[in-house]
DNA sequence: GCCAACGTTGGC
DNA sequence: GCCAACGTTGGC
């Protein structure tokens, strides 16, 4: 019996792509800004967890790959930059509103599953992500994790 | 590009 | 504290 908990998470491929993260290995999963998507980095995951790759705002949407967490919760450095689009004059540094996590790169799908499929999937029909419009990060199953894979082709990693 | 869903802001 | 106005997300 294991304890690794899955989830899902949201990029634009045009900000944030699956062969950025592959070139890098491991990056700051930054900019969210919706207390929900926080408190799931910040209280609910841990280090080896396992993420889907979704690539949302581009036809079509869908799973692209996978990563897994790997850090502790930690401020978000882009509210404290005056530069950043993400910045947040309400935060500081003594008490950050914004936490994040590091994710880093595991695999990516030969054959991505499209959000279409998984509307049209019987056993898909609960995830999250069909049912929280606009939520950037969902939390994902066992089950609904192995089926996803099977139907990318790919190894569970 | 449109627009529904929905989270946030701010006037009262 | 309510809720209308507003801004953003993200599928289509």
């Amino acid at each position: 019996m294991s304890d690794t908990q899955y989830w899902l998470m949201k990029s634009e491929p045009d900000v944030f792509d699956i062969d950025d993260l592959k070139a890098v290995d491991q990056e700051p999963w930054d900019s969210i800004r919706n207390y929900e998507a926080r408190n799931f980095m910040r209280d609910d995951m841990k280090v080896g967890d396992k993420v889907l790759f979704y690539y949302s705002n581009v036809r079509p949407p869908r799973i692209v790959g996978t990563m897994e967490v790997a850090s502790e919760p930690y401020p978000d450095p882009t509210q404290f930059d005056p530069e950043s689009d993400y910045f947040d004059e309400k935060s500081s540094e003594e008490d950050p509103t914004w936490q994040l996590v590091d994710v880093k790169f595991v695999q990516k799908f030969d054959n991505p599953v499209t959000r279409n499929a998984i509307k049209e999937e019987a056993s898909l029909q609960d995830m999250v992500l069909l049912n929280r419009f606009r939520l950037s990060i969902t939390p994902v199953t066992e089950q609904e994790w192995k089926k996803i894979h099977e139907m990318a082709g790919a190894e569970l990693k």
